[in-house]
DNA sequence: GGTGCCCTGTGG
DNA sequence: CCACAGGGCACC
């Protein structure tokens, strides 16, 4: 489900309603979705923890706490969080609460339960999560044409491969590879090892400048956000090929096709694309 | 690199 | 009923 602007957007909501709170108790709905270190310790270790910011990183959310130890949070496809009075009935899919110092509480949500959680020791690597992995921020100043032509200018992989990859920049998904691939007039299925000069530098400006539009259009107060219980917070206006197969190309007018590309749909323009 | 899998729900 | 869904990983 989220990409960064929406992972960027959940982190703007959620963080001031949770900052300063401790977590008084723990409830582990279903274990599954705490991935390290097993659901017993990561209850008690979590337990009196004040929490002293939140920050993002890819598609990753890191909530820090006193001590120095830090729970990482990937929300996968369907993942999300909420904050809502102790009151409130739990519903469907909530797989995790934390039950904070002002009587609201963190609740995690996750249909498909694809979304993990880690907790880190002070220092501990963050190698077990993959943060550690991932490429440049899309707003980083090494992000440049230079950096991706060294990085992935003779993979023999496609170009939407690539930027799906978390390793060669942190936070891109299948929407928006297809939007910003449009905007640089890039065809998804090119070869990484084909693209020229001129297309490295489209892509390495496209990048940044998309995902920093997107994350402003996709700002929510947080009664809003809360009201439609996560769920509607999303970029669905602004996209201009995802989700519009079959559809006119709002350059040219010629119908957008979709095809598969490493098992994820993809959906571009074949007069605008090159 | 491709494929299957982890899950549940929705839409054709 | 089957295909597909915004992610990521293990496995040939």
């Amino acid at each position: 489900m989220p990409e960064l602007p929406e992972v960027e957007t959940v982190k703007q909501v959620i963080r001031p309603q949770i900052t300063g709170q401790s977590i008084r108790s723990v409830r582990i709905l279903h274990e599954k979705v705490i991935a390290y270190p097993g659901p017993d310790e990561f209850a008690e270790r979590l337990r009196g923890k004040t929490i002293t910011g939140m920050r993002r990183r890819g598609k990753f959310l890191c909530f820090h706490f006193d001590g120095g130890e830090r729970m990482v949070l990937h929300l996968r496809m369907t993942g999300h969080l909420l904050v809502l009075p102790a009151e409130e009935p739990v519903e469907k899919h909530t797989h995790l609460i934390l039950n904070l110092s002002d009587g609201k509480q963190l609740r995690f949500i996750d249909l498909r339960r694809f979304g993990r959680f880690w907790l880190l020791r002070k220092g501990e690597s963050d190698a077990v999560t993959g943060v550690r992995k991932l490429g440049p921020e899309p707003s980083s100043k090494k992000l440049t044409a230079v950096y991706l032509k060294g990085r992935i200018g003779t993979s023999r992989r496609s170009i939407k491969e690539a930027l799906l990859d978390q390793t060669v920049v942190a936070g891109i998904g299948n929407i928006y590879s297809d939007e910003i691939l449009f905007t640089a007039g890039i065809r998804p299925k090119r070869n990484c090892a084909e693209l020229s000069d001129d297309e490295w530098e489209r892509l390495a400006e496209t990048i940044p400048r998309l995902m920093a539009f997107m994350i402003r259009k996709n700002r929510i107060p947080a009664e809003d956000y809360t009201r439609s219980r996560g769920r509607e917070y999303r970029n669905t206006p602004y996209l201009k090929v995802y989700g519009h197969a079959g559809e006119p190309c709002p350059n040219c007018g010629a119908p957008l096709e979709k095809n598969k590309i490493g098992g994820r749909s993809s959906v571009f323009c074949p007069n605008c694309q090159k």
